[in-house]
DNA sequence: CGGTAAGACTACTGGCGAGTAGGTTAGGCG
DNA sequence: CGCCTAACCTACTCGCCAGTAGTCTTACCG
């Protein structure tokens, strides 16, 4: 789980401002993970790290700034890959699975960054909140986007915009929820835990306890 | 929101000791869901129980002790008000129904209860965590039960109780992250917000966007 | 109208952890 | 080869907060 920097017993070795940064983040999103904001501490972080705390604080300023930082970066690299997973020019029931698919991989392969993210940042008040609105924001609007595609296609009456949003919010939270889930349940592939969330959100359970299954268009079965 | 302890100017009266340590509990938890455990200090949560702090060591124990007080009383009032809410002789849908308008019911009357026990409880390690699985792990059989029931009396092949467990995890789940997103959004009554929830897992995006929506039985409209 | 024990307080210690002052090496460039 | 700067370190300060020692006070019981 952690890449081990062996454990730092002298000086350590002289290496470009850049590189030494990334190496500090991921130590940072490591401690952060597995203590929490406040339990967490510079000292620790430095010595994962394989530096001494002034170098962090030369580099990366406070502790709080230190966190931002995380939750920025881990932020853009969950949204990027979701975004690339999900072709537009699909249907909407076939966008959305792209997306949950995208979405577990994502989280499965990075445990860490979704435990900074989702565990951590929603609980520290402050600036924080802030940042992880900003991405759980921009999430929620792209489903309702969807939504509300997916039902001008229809011939329905449109539901108000707030409507969508706030299934939107409830499809976003859902995924959040059953990827902690999943992470105290890891018995299962990410797609399995995926398509059951597909078939929650699209079937609902009144669909799912008759019998009646979603299923990707490409395949059969 | 906060019962105001007239601000202590002396020494404060004197209680039987069942009096204060409700007192005090209430304001722990005021506490701790406006700050959470690590910033809340038993300093402040004893000025604004209206008391110093020997009494609060003296009453609960260490703050891990009395914060885990809190989550157990928390816990067992939200479950007590959800099973007083629903009756077992009911349809599923209606069960699900009216849990999930106890549950939101709850939450918008004891919003500290809610941030406690979901946003602090669940991400601080330790003792904390087990507490709160529990609680989340009753939620979830019950959910779980209600599915394979719902399933049985349809002429379905009942499907695996694991996949019963997992959707009925992403309920919860679902139930939880909307909570959240409503003490950010609190425009709306409780009964709206649960109807929502119910018409997404129960009908599914799927038949919501074809116009299709659920509705209480002795209703119409 | 004492005596006493539970209720309550003031005022401290001890440790931990954020942030810093100031000194030490190593690589690169003339 | 020497010097200069960026990278790196050791070793502190300082404030905050969990937890405690020791004292006072008031309700109640006889």
């Amino acid at each position: 789980m952690h890449a081990d920097q062996p454990v730092r017993n002298g000086r350590a070795k002289r290496l470009p401002r850049e590189v030494r940064e990334r190496q500090i983040m991921d130590a940072a999103v490591d401690v952060f993970s597995r203590l929490g904001f406040h339990a967490a501490s510079m000292d620790e972080i430095s010595e994962v790290a394989g530096i001494s705390k002034p170098m962090l604080y030369a580099y990366l300023g406070s502790k709080e700034e230190l966190f931002a930082t995380c939750i920025r970066r881990e932020s853009n690299r969950m949204i990027e890959a979701i975004a690339t997973g999900v072709e537009a020019d699909q249907p909407p029931d076939v966008q959305l699975w792209s997306g949950l698919r995208a979405f577990f991989g994502f989280v499965g392969e990075n445990r860490a960054s979704w435990q900074v993210l989702h565990r951590q940042a929603s609980s520290q008040g402050g600036p924080f909140a802030a940042e992880l609105a900003d991405m759980r924001g921009r999430a929620i609007a792209l489903v309702a986007t969807l939504l509300v595609h997916s039902a001008d296609s229809q011939d329905v009456p449109r539901a108000g915009d707030k409507e969508a949003e706030s299934l939107a919010a409830a499809l976003v939270g859902a995924g959040e929820s059953l990827a902690d889930w999943w992470l105290d349940n890891p018995a299962e592939p990410a797609g399995v835990v995926a398509a059951r969330l597909m078939n929650l959100v699209w079937m609902g359970f009144g669909d799912l306890v008759a019998g009646n299954v979603w299923h990707p268009p490409s395949r059969r079965s």
